[in-house]
RNA sequence: GGCGGCGUGGCCGAGUGGCUUAGGCAAGGGCCUGCAAAGCCCUGUACGCGGGUUCGAUUCCCGCCGCCGCCU
């Protein structure tokens, strides 16, 4: 007996994935788990588009606000999490549906994907070292345990060297810096939604974040560690107004620079999404233009032969 | 009308008589196995117009146009 289906609706940010979602689930008894990086983050609702509770149409929603501002994000984690949601949507004989912008993550729940281990401890030393003696010694570094890994890295990727001898010396192994092929441990249908008006649209919608009380909620946030935290404190919009509060919330920035340069980072963001989407072959598109309830009968006719096969 | 300054790629902004001609932002493309809304890489021959000087001008000279400031 094959693993039930998965739907995953993906594509790039402010592109209406949530509305799809649930009119998906709606139409198939579907229960929607996220695949968004910072909407995993409790607190972090207006800056992140989180659907608000009465806006979820009575569809079940899973894997938000399940982590603390200060936690550092983990896709290894996250992998557990999504993996073991799906097994429980299957068993109560629901559709999963993955909604979610963020590429590492979705990849992580639905594909053969194992990441090797991590040790904070070794990590921060590594960080450490690599302030201290730059990128390029860390690179020529790793090129002397690992010259594959070397190759496949640019000496110029800091971070990415710093994982790389990080895994090197937990697992005693060569670090594979390759991602594998596309392939799926369920039977997936990956709708990509996509829309040519987004730039538009981000601008918009940073301007809608703060007539809605994006300013509050990060001040509501700093007492919880939102600033310094190494993954939240970086997400758009935050990060930006972050750099307008003191410590006691008080505003010391230009708050109209600060909302120009989210829209920007926004926009910067779409391009990096649609470039990592771009590239999977099991995508299919779909105009986001068209209103949700269209484009979500459009996605469970694409979905249906692969829905009939696993018996739905 | 006079005097002075300016006019550089989508924007900002250096600079130079020739040595493929800064930089930043924006834009576009790409990479991506544990911070991924992060991190990283690649891509721009432009000097207002017309003459002149010169082997060679975006850079010097003259004129014109436009903008800014001051003066009358």
């Amino acid at each position: 007996m094959p693993d039930g289906p998965v739907l995953a609706v993906v594509g790039p940010t402010a592109t209406g994935k949530s509305a799809v979602a649930i009119e998906i689930a709606r139409r198939v008894r579907g229960e929607i788990i996220n695949a968004d990086s910072m909407q995993l983050y409790q607190g972090m609702d207006i800056g992140t588009a989180k659907v608000a509770p009465v806006e979820r149409g009575g569809v079940p929603h899973h894997l938000l606000d399940i982590w603390p501002v200060t936690k550092s994000a983990a896709v290894a984690e996250y992998q557990a999490l999504a993996r073991a949601t799906i097994a429980q949507v299957h068993a109560r004989g629901h559709l999963p549906v993955l909604v979610g912008g963020s590429g590492l993550y979705l990849r992580g729940a639905l594909d053969r994907l194992e990441f090797p281990g991590e040790s904070p401890a070794v990590r921060a030393r590594l960080s450490d070292e690599l302030r201290e003696h730059g990128a390029l010694a860390m690179h020529r570094r790793l090129a002397r345990v690992d010259p594959a890994a070397a190759v496949a890295i640019l000496p110029s990727n800091g971070r990415r060297i710093v994982r790389a001898l990080e895994v090197i010396e937990l697992t005693g192994g060569p670090f594979t810096a390759r991602m594998p092929g596309f392939e799926s441990i369920y039977p997936v249908v990956h709708v990509g939604l996509d829309r040519a008006d987004l730039d538009a649209r981000v601008e918009q919608r940073v301007h809608a974040m703060m007539a809605a009380g994006f300013l509050d909620e990060v001040r509501s946030l700093l007492p919880r560690g939102l600033r310094g935290s190494p993954t939240a404190g970086k997400a758009l919009g935050y990060a930006q107004l972050l750099a307008c509060l003191d410590d006691g919330g008080g505003l010391v920035g230009d708050l109209g620079a600060a909302v120009e340069a989210t829209a920007r980072a926004t926009r910067r963001f779409v391009r990096r999404q649609r470039s990592w989407f771009r590239r999977d072959p099991r995508i299919g598109w779909l105009d986001a233009a068209a209103p949700p309830g269209e484009v979500a009968d459009q996605a469970l006719l694409a979905a249906a032969p692969t829905l009939e096969v696993c018996g739905w």
